[in-house]
Parts: C-alpha cells; sequence; structure tokens
DNA sequence: CAAATATTGTGTTTTATTTACACAATAAAA
DNA sequence: TTTTATTGTGTAAATAAAACACAATATTTG
C-alpha cells in the first residue's frame, strides 16, 4: 500500500495530495458536440482550463463528482459549459492511457451528440466556447484529437443506420437539406434521385403539403420525419457482409 | 472539500478510509469473454470475490491499478483470472451508476473478447471458474448481467460487420462449423445454400484441398479465411439504411 | 455387403435493391 | 423576359437476396 509511506507527512494537503496522486484514478467526461450549419457539419471546442493547453482547442470536459452517476456527470458537464440541458448524449469510448493527462491519472469517458444549432443557442461563452467546422479541427489539447476522430468515426456510422440526423434540421425540412446534411457528415456526395428514392422508400418522410420560403429558386416540399413509424418498421436484421 | 472533515482523524487507516471513500471513484475492468464449443455459443464466469455475491456468478473482474493504463488493466486481469495472454480484447462500455457496486463507487468498463476454447485452456479454476451456456445465463452479480446483454449485443452486431467469428473456429473449418457458428451466435437458422453463396461470393475462403475427418456422413471440404485478401478488399461503405 | 442415415455440393427462378443517368417545370433574381 | 438555380420525375441494367430440391458420398447399422 503506497499509504504505510505517509509516516513522515505535514499537512493534510500533503496528505490529500500523496492519496489522489499515488493511490487514485481520476475520471472526467468529455462531451464531443456536433451541430450543423451553412451545410457544415460542425464542432463545439473551448479553451482548455489548463495553462499548459491555453494554446489549443479542447473537448468539453470536466471531472466527475464521487457520488455522481457517470451519465449525469455528463449531462452536467455539457449543461455546466454551454447552458444546454435539452440535449440527448450518447457514451463513445474510454480512454484511460496512463500519461494522456499531464495533471495526473484522469481516465476519461468521451459521449458525442448531434444538435440543432438553431434550436439551441449556445449561452455560456467562458474558455472562448464556439462552433468549428469538423473539417478544420485539428492538434486539439490533450489526446483530444484521438477522441474527437473516433466520435465523428461513431457518428458517421451511427447516421447511417439510425435515424439522428433529422435531430440537426429544422422541424419541416426539404431534401436538399436532407442530403446537404448527410454529405457534411459522411463527407461524400450522393446522386440526388437515388438519395431521394433511397428515403421515399423508407416511408418514414411524412408530406407536410408545405414548400419552402425565401429560397433564390424553385423551393421544394417540406416534409418531417416519421418517429412513430420509423419505431414500428425500422430494420432489427441487416445481414452479414464484410 | 471533504477533507476539511479530517480534523479530528485518529488513524491513516481512517485517513485513507475517509479519501477513499468520500473522494474516490474506484475503476475496474470486467471481461465478457465469448467462447464456442459444441455448437454454443459460452461465457466464462466466475464467482464473485465478495461474500455477499458468493451465490450469483460473474464477470471476470478487479481494479484497475493507479499506474496502469486502461487497456492494461483488462489484458492483466483476464491473464490474472484465466492464464490467457494471447487474447485480444475490445473495450465495449462503461458502466457508472453510483449505485451498482455494494462496497463503494466503482465505476467499471467491460470489455469482450472471443476465443477458440480448444485453443485456449483454461489453466486457472479459482473461484469456480468456467464455461457457461450464453442461453443458460441469468441473475449475475452486481450488474453483470446488463454488462453481458450489451456485450453480446455488441458482439452480435460486430460479428456481422467483421470477420470475428473465426478465431472460434479451428484454423481450417468446414462451412458447416462457420454456418453452426454464425447461428449460435446471432441465434437464428440460416438457409444452407445461401449462406455457402454468400461466403463463396465474398471470396475470403481459400480452399484448402482437405476434407473433414471423423464425421459420421459425408465429410465437407475445408477453408481457410484469407485475412490479407480482407484486408484489401473489405467493405468500406455500406450505405443509408434504417 | 446392402440398406439406412446424415450431410455435402450444386443452380434456378423470383424478387428486391442499387446504380447510372437527363430533361422539363418552377420560382426568384437580374 | 431572360437567366439562374434547383425541383420533381423514371427507366434500364446490374447486382444482391430469398426461396427452394435432389443427387452424391462417406459412415454406421443390420
Amino acid at each position: 500500500m503506497p499509504l504505510t509511506k505517509l509516516k513522515n507527512i505535514k499537512t493534510l494537503e500533503a496528505i490529500r495530495s500523496e492519496v489522489e496522486n499515488i493511490n487514485h484514478i481520476g475520471l472526467s467526461v468529455d462531451c464531443v458536440i456536433f451541430g450543423f450549419d451553412e451545410n457544415k457539419l460542425k464542432v463545439l471546442l473551448m479553451r482548455s482550463d489548463l495553462k499548459k493547453y491555453q494554446s489549443k482547442w479542447s473537448l468539453l470536459g470536466d471531472l466527475v463528482k464521487p457520488q455522481e452517476d457517470l451519465d449525469a456527470a455528463a449531462y452536467r458537464i455539457l449543461k455546466q459549459r454551454t447552458g444546454l440541458d435539452d440535449v440527448y448524449l450518447e457514451q463513445v469510448y474510454t480512454f484511460g492511457k496512463t500519461t494522456r493527462h499531464p495533471g495526473g491519472r484522469v481516465v476519461t469517458v468521451a459521449y458525442c451528440s448531434l444538435i440543432n444549432i438553431q434550436h439551441h443557442k449556445i449561452k455560456i461563452l467562458d474558455n472562448e466556447l464556439h462552433w468549428h467546422d469538423v473539417a478544420s479541427v485539428k492538434d486539439l489539447a490533450f489526446d483530444h484529437k484521438k477522441i474527437f476522430d473516433l466520435s465523428l468515426q461513431r457518428l458517421q456510422k451511427r447516421v447511417q443506420e439510425h435515424p439522428l440526423g433529422f435531430s440537426l434540421l429544422p422541424n419541416k425540412f426539404s431534401l436538399r437539406e436532407l442530403q446537404n446534411l448527410y454529405e457534411a457528415i459522411l463527407s461524400i456526395k450522393l446522386d440526388r434521385r437515388n438519395f431521394r428514392k433511397k428515403f421515399f422508400a423508407m416511408e418514414f418522410l411524412m408530406d407536410m403539403d408545405e414548400i419552402e420560403q425565401n429560397v433564390p429558386h424553385r423551393p421544394g416540399k417540406l416534409y418531417k420525419f416519421d418517429y412513430d413509424k420509423y419505431e414500428t418498421k425500422k430494420k432489427k436484421w441487416s445481414g452479414i457482409d464484410f
């Protein structure tokens, strides 16, 4: 036990320090919050609280409290950093290299989310919090670039298998908006006619009998995603394929 | 800071106890090790070290050491509990409810693996460690049933998208063995002709020009999985579908 | 050694899905 | 009124998935 070393201690601070540094694994959460605006996929970043990393951008993180559920910590941290509290967070992965944090042993659990930037206005702007183009993200603080890369990868996979994307769009959206979204998240070009055919074939789009306003060209029809129908008809078995 | 309470302490034990219980989040790893034998999917379970849970089965877990990488802890714990050290572990999910462990706050990271029971003989049989039919698993210690369920779900998904299954089979295997494996893991029946057609179409099976021995019926041809070819030809894009 | 048994190996048809690709109609802006 | 940008639409070809049956072969049994 490392605590047997504590015979010649001086202060309570020293005890705490000793115990926390030698015997303690810190636990934190980092939130990777994706948004969509101007046809580009964005991510929320801030300046690190740590001096060492203030020249770099970092994810939205903080320590988990001893008496706090892990999921609750993620929501609390997001709220604390951004003011947002109506966002669904999903756990991505846990990063546990001993050397990942310069201030001591901290294992971090990554959570990610996708939000509609228009519907979720950021009210707290401490630490220069703001949206960055995903394409321009490089060289974050700590191992946050690795966390970000994995989260983006996970997002790209999930968005193909689940109707997450709709949460980034206005309530009623055109098929062009939907396609732009997929192209931005997946970073590919899709055939417009086949894209439409695919979504119509799924039968999860409700025609709202309305058209776009204020577009400088022929307006498209507006649709809503039918979550109820999705719940009853979603795919269960995709098949062996690799 | 809870440590300010420590003014009337008595012993170092008390300090440690105080610090660890109030200010400390324990971190553990639990391993869900799947195997395949007698055409059934199996999982390795042991009796819990905790008295409270000795009537129930539990996953293979232990605390992460303060100076140990998380992944390294998973391998160390697996080795310690089973003697196995040539097994690939994959992180599944982190469970962090404050109440999940009766002895205090312990967040656990689940790892899972798939191993060939014939090639990995368990040498340590402490805590009644042995293979259980997956179908018969119920009511494990702690929240281990939840961890097990999620791991199985993850396995079922991954085995459809990646060539994991081959690690559970002998080096050379027949198509029947392969199909039995998939049916056991996914817990479904598959059409034999379509199953064969699918795998031949993938072109990742190398015909070994050998046939099964000691089967009480017409023997089948033996194949090997061609990992090199897989690496060059594997699917990158699966498409939007939900 | 003949018959019974269990499983292999094989192919076609039907249906569904994916891909590639072009043009007229419409609203707004110039 | 013309230009511009984008919508809405369909077909043919290629590929993939699903459903389904029978002769061949090795072993075991009688």
